[in-house]
RNA sequence: GGCCCCUUAGUCAAACGGUUAAGACGUCGCCCUCUCACGGCGAAGAUAUGGGUUCGAUUCCCGUAGGGGUCACCA
């Protein structure tokens, strides 16, 4: 067994080169001075990859509860796993979370030379560079006996790293493995000081394992801001606190740093739940204020039997970035995901159409702590809905912009005559009750492509039930009085004087009265026009469409149809 | 397997022990209508299960079942 002036010496063998102390820690990162009940929170990601659909989420709400509060928002990267770190994906991950409306106060930022930098006085805000603050808690804790070092040679840890993580839990014998691991335990910390100096010249490297005094049998309470009241087992599992790099593990980290960078509320996934009797215990053992919690439930996914599953990276839908390939408005996406956070979200747009979702007074009470099964179509109604409110000027900017990025050709149609875009944008647009034909920019070529001669074509072929000569006839009266510049009212007229020379019934209500008294009615010639001049049986309204094609091209294409009904 | 979390229609969800158990998406029907979209009206559809406590339980407690998570020198 060691003594007290062991661990003293102890600590000193293991950090030699660390000179200070927590407390100078506590001076060179002061408490925060901000007002009564402002939130400090961060989103704080491992750069392994692209923004995850679930990291929406925790980014979403400390966004929200900062900015509401008048408090702080900072991002921190978590970059202690270097064999699983990518290559530029922190700035990636800053670059989408900005898409989406995401700001953060402080912390790591994309500087002027395009790498990350840091913004703020509590940096670095970055885990890979924090060291050696890590190492003064590390020194700390061994020097009050709560932690130890377990060596390994080097052979042994390339072992040890070689092994599939995720595969050997799935495989293990859990009986054979925890009575195992007890032992183990109990052996490793039964080091003794010469056998710690043998290592160290040796060049053994060492990981630092928590020194745990708790009984599982014995139940922590804990109030978690959404799952409420928990009860949980203590913690006796001797967890690894650095790694045999000098990096801490997650669990170290989250209680050192934020503890120095003063965040009151950590946001992160339920996953954490099991791992949270570790960082009571952290905290407790270096003398921090613990955190308010807030685990929220994970966004889950079917799988083909059925079952819900945790939405992860492969699945459709999970990256952020597809959000923008797919065509979907920023907007639409923090709309969606604003509905999912706060279920009465929509009845307060509903009530305050004019209002950004910023201005929604989010509550940490209504977020629901089950997990959710991501909804595509309530996903497109939203976005049909945001979509529908914007301007035509908006829309054709960010469909443009869409165009530019992942449809060339299209763009390039759009970008040719501005004007024109704007004015197909802007039918059934603007009053109170809007089209609402697109949910993504990918649904703009199919609706408006018609639009362009270079996307024309005839899509529809015209009903069987109706004789070739008859709508040859129909598009030619029409023709021989068509004139772009009447109203509305005399256009329509016009087709009525049509649907009668055919015999074809021009009042849909006597012709609804009684079908059979005609071959046809006022409907099927504009049915007949719509064909010709769009492509389709369905388009938005015709009037609208031919003033906004213009007269040359409506013409163009009737006599186009007619040429075409004569040769058939 | 241990531990933890979760459970109201197909989905997201209201209902601080007393309601004919809201609403939204989706589905279906009708209306409006030059088609489509929009809009309006309507329909079908839920408290997982068994016990308690209570005058009364979706709500509180216990069990069961189902689902999820976790048990790394990953986060």
């Amino acid at each position: 067994m060691m003594t007290e002036l062991d661990f003293k010496t102890l600590s000193e063998l293991l950090f030699p080169n660390v000179t200070k102390a927590p407390e100078d820690m506590e001076l060179e990162y002061p408490a925060r001075v901000l007002p009564e009940g402002a939130k400090v929170t961060r989103f704080a990601p491992s750069p392994t990859g692209f923004v995850h659909f679930g990291g929406l989420f925790p980014s979403t709400i400390g966004e929200r509860l900062a900015h509401q509060s008048g408090g702080v928002f900072y991002l921190r990267i978590e970059d202690t796993d270097a064999k699983r770190e990518v290559e530029g994906a922190a700035e990636g991950l800053i670059k989408t979370l900005a898409h989406y409306g995401i700001r953060f106060d402080e912390g790591a930022v994309i500087g002027k030379d395009g790498k990350i930098a840091d913004q703020g006085i509590y940096g670095p805000y970055r885990q890979s560079q924090r060291g050696p603050i890590y190492h003064v808690y590390a020194k700390k804790l061994v020097a009050e006996g709560r932690a130890y070092p377990v060596f390994t040679t080097k052979e042994e840890l390339e072992a040890l790293n070689a092994v599939d993580k995720k595969t050997e839990i799935k495989e293990r014998d859990w009986h054979e493995d925890d009575a195992r691991q007890i032992e183990k335990q109990r052996a490793e910390r039964e080091i003794t000081l010469d056998e710690v100096k043998a290592h160290l010249a040796a060049g053994d490297p060492f990981v630092l394992r928590l020194l745990a005094d708790g009984d599982p049998e014995k139940k922590i309470r804990f109030t978690d801001l959404i799952k409420g009241n928990l009860e949980i087992p203590e913690n006796d599992e001797d967890f690894v606190l650095l790694k045999s790099d000098g990096i801490p593990t997650y669990h170290f980290a989250h209680a050192v740093d934020d503890h120095l960078m003063g965040t009151t509320h950590v946001i992160r996934g339920e996953e954490w739940l099991p791992s949270l009797a570790k960082h009571i215990m952290l905290f407790r053992y270096l003398g921090f204020k613990l955190p308010k919690y807030m685990h929220i439930a994970q966004i889950m996914r079917l799988d083909e039997v059925g079952n819900k599953k945790k939405l992860s990276k492969r699945d459709m839908g999970a990256n952020m970035d597809d959000y923008s390939r797919m065509g979907y408005a920023p907007a639409s996406v923090c709309e969606y995901v604003m509905t999912l956070l706060n279920s009465n979200y929509e009845e307060w747009h509903a009530q305050n159409p004019e209002l950004p979702y910023t201005d929604f007074p989010f509550n940490i009470k209504k977020m629901s702590n089950s997990g959710c099964l991501f909804d595509f179509q309530k996903l497109n109604d939203v976005s049909k809905n945001v979509l529908s409110r914007m301007s035509a000027e908006e829309v054709y900017d960010q469909c443009l912009e869409w165009a530019n990025a992942f449809d060339p050709d299209f763009g390039k149609l759009l970008a040719a005559d501005p004007d024109y875009a704007k004015a197909i944008f802007a039918i059934g647009r603007g009053g109170k009750k809007p089209r609402k034909d697109l949910a993504t920019w990918c649904d703009a070529k199919p609706y408006m492509g018609f639009f362009y001669d270079e996307l024309f074509n005839i899509e529809d072929a015209y009903p069987e039930n109706f004789a070739k000569a008859d709508i040859e006839k129909a598009l030619s009266l029409f023709l021989d009085t068509y004139d772009s510049a009447d109203d509305m009212t005399v256009w329509f007229d016009k087709i009525k004087a049509v649907a009668e020379q055919l015999g074809y019934a021009s009042d849909m209500k006597a012709y609804k009265a009684d079908p059979a008294a005609y071959p046809g009615s006022v409907a099927d010639v504009s049915m007949f026009l719509r064909v010709a001049v769009t492509g389709k049986l369905n388009s938005p309204d015709m009037y609208a469409v031919m003033q906004v094609l213009g007269e040359d091209r409506v013409k163009a294409r009737l006599n186009r149809m007619i040429e075409t009904l004569k040769n058939a």
